[in-house]
This record gives structure tokens, sequence and C-alpha cells, in this order.
DNA sequence: TTTGTGCCTTAGCT
DNA sequence: AAGCTAAGGCACA
């Protein structure tokens, strides 16, 4: 095993690794393991910092320190937010929550299978996407662990065997997003080098990708980080905070999410996402 | 132009 | 037990 701390403070790694940006983490014991790229990762959060193994041979961490985003300077985006009540409320309830940096093509993939599925069935989604299609990786641990499938390996399946993965009414979509991609007529990579409307129209070219997923890519995978994805969760959470007396209309919620939040949008609409969950998880009810 | 509706699958909850 | 809903997108009225 490879080992190492990565020296960071104020990281909430559960939070972080819980909140529905990735799909990948459980936490069989005390720490968390995931898998990123062709590597198992398993983390803990210790008093220096996050400790991480992997498998052996590794000198070369920024793989993974990219990953975390453990070198931002979170003190200085949380000054970026908006100074009112309800975003100091989300900041207070979990400091620390960060952003990760994913995989462009997981990341499309994963949100492209988020649609009206609940966090748990989506894990369930892309495990068996990954067990029946992606590469076995060699790892000692049980179970066995693989990767997340490329764009050229879906590509070589049928419709068939995308729905008997569970993905309903997705699996055309991101059939023919791998096959786009795989051919080289789409290029992903060439997305992350344009401007922010620009990238996120091009996104929006692929079917079964609107607003909202393109929104979700550009700024887990890509680091624009005024991307503001607004979901049910957010839409619940900017009527109760910001708009309480009466209802605000879908095209007044969207400007406001892309103008209220500023530099680091995304960020702010992390710890809203956040706090609406645990506040709900919390409460029982709400 | 903006807004509402039904449909696209599946599974867990009530 | 049938109905509802879940990090949506899309066509159509």
């Amino acid at each position: 095993m490879s080992e190492i701390i990565l020296p960071v403070q104020n990281y909430d790694l559960a939070g972080t690794l819980d909140s529905g940006q990735a799909f990948r983490w459980s936490r069989p014991g005390p720490g968390w393991t995931g898998i990123i790229g062709g590597r198992v990762v398993r983390l803990a959060a210790v008093a220096a910092g996050i400790r991480a193994e992997t498998v052996d041979g590794v000198t070369d961490w920024s793989w993974l320190t990219t990953y975390l985003q453990t070198d931002v300077d979170l003190a200085a985006i949380l000054q970026t937010f908006p100074k009112d009540a309800p975003m100091q409320a989300a900041v207070a309830a979990s400091p620390g929550l960060r952003l990760l940096r994913q995989d462009p093509w997981e990341c499309l993939a994963s949100f492209m299978l988020s649609s009206t599925k609940q966090i748990v069935q989506i894990r369930q989604i892309i495990a068996l996407l990954c067990e029946r299609h992606g590469a076995r990786i060699d790892d000692p641990g049980d179970p066995p662990a693989f990767a997340f499938p490329t764009p050229a390996q879906i590509a070589g399946l049928s419709e068939d065997q995308l729905r008997a993965c569970k993905m309903g009414f997705r699996a055309p979509n991101v059939l023919a997003a791998a096959r786009r991609i795989d051919t080289g007529e789409f290029d992903l990579a060439r997305v992350s080098t344009l401007p922010h409307a620009e990238a996120r129209a091009e996104l929006m070219k692929l079917a079964g990708v609107g607003g909202k997923i393109a929104d979700c890519v550009l700024l887990f995978a890509f680091g624009f980080n005024a991307a503001f994805p607004v979901d049910v969760w957010i839409k619940k959470a900017l009527q109760e905070l910001y708009f309480p007396r009466r209802r605000a209309s879908e095209k007044r919620l969207q400007h406001f999410a892309a103008t209220h939040f500023g530099s680091h949008g995304g960020y702010a609409q992390q710890y809203l996402f956040h706090y609406m969950r645990t506040k709900k998880t919390a409460r029982g009810r709400g």
C-alpha cells in the first residue's frame, strides 16, 4: 500500500464525499472507500489532514489532490458569497464542505443517469454499470472493484444492455453520448476550453442534457466555479429562503441563481443543497 | 415568449 | 395496494 497524509484543514470529508456530487464512495468501516479513475482509494480524516491509501508504487499524488481540491483557498471562496442570512446559515451548518474535480465523462454520464432518481438509486445504477461493463481494478479488497466504463466500452454495448443496468429511459441518451464521444464527433475535452456560456451550450447539444446536467458537468468536472445547477432541492431552497412570501416563477429563480451568488456560485449552491438535505433528514419530515 | 402538462423507467416508500 | 416521487429533458399545447 502507498500512503500519504494530505495536509489540509477545514475539510469536511464526509459532507463532501456524501453530498451528491460523486456517486462512487462508501463508508465500509471507519474511513471512506472510493474509486478514482483506475484506482481504489481509502480516505480518512485525521488531525493533520486527510490520510489516503491506494495501491503500491504511487509517488505522484497530484491526481488525488486535484480530485479532492485540497489546494483551493476555501476561506477566500467563502468571502465571495453574498452576505445574507440564508447563505450564512448554510455555511455555518457545514463549514469545510468542498467541491470535487471529477473526470468529465464519468461526471457527464453519472448526471445523465440522475434525472428523477434519488441519490441511492443513482449509486445503484452506476455500481451495476461498472460491475458489468467497467475494467476490473487490481485490488485485494472485497468486493472486487471496477472502473467507470469508458465511452468506447459503452459505445460497444446495446441499449438493452444499458437498460439491464436499470437506466430506463436514460439508456439511449447515455449510449448516444458515448458513441458521439468515442468517434470523436463530440469533443468533450474541447468543451472545457470554451467560455462558460459556449461550453454550456455545447454540452446541451447532447440529447438528454439540459441546463441542469450541463451545469453539473461545468462545475464538478470542468471547474467553472460560477456554474449554478438548479435542481429540485435548490428550487426549494431558493423559494423558502429567498422568496418566502410568494411563489417565484421558474424564470425568476433561474435569473436569481445566475446573478445573486457571485464568482463562486457553484460553491454557494453546494452549501445550500447540503443545507436543505441535512436539515430535512434531521427534522424527519420537515 | 412564458408557463403548464404528460411522457419517458424503475424502485422504494406510504 | 395503487399511487407518488425521486440532483431532468423534451415535445407540445
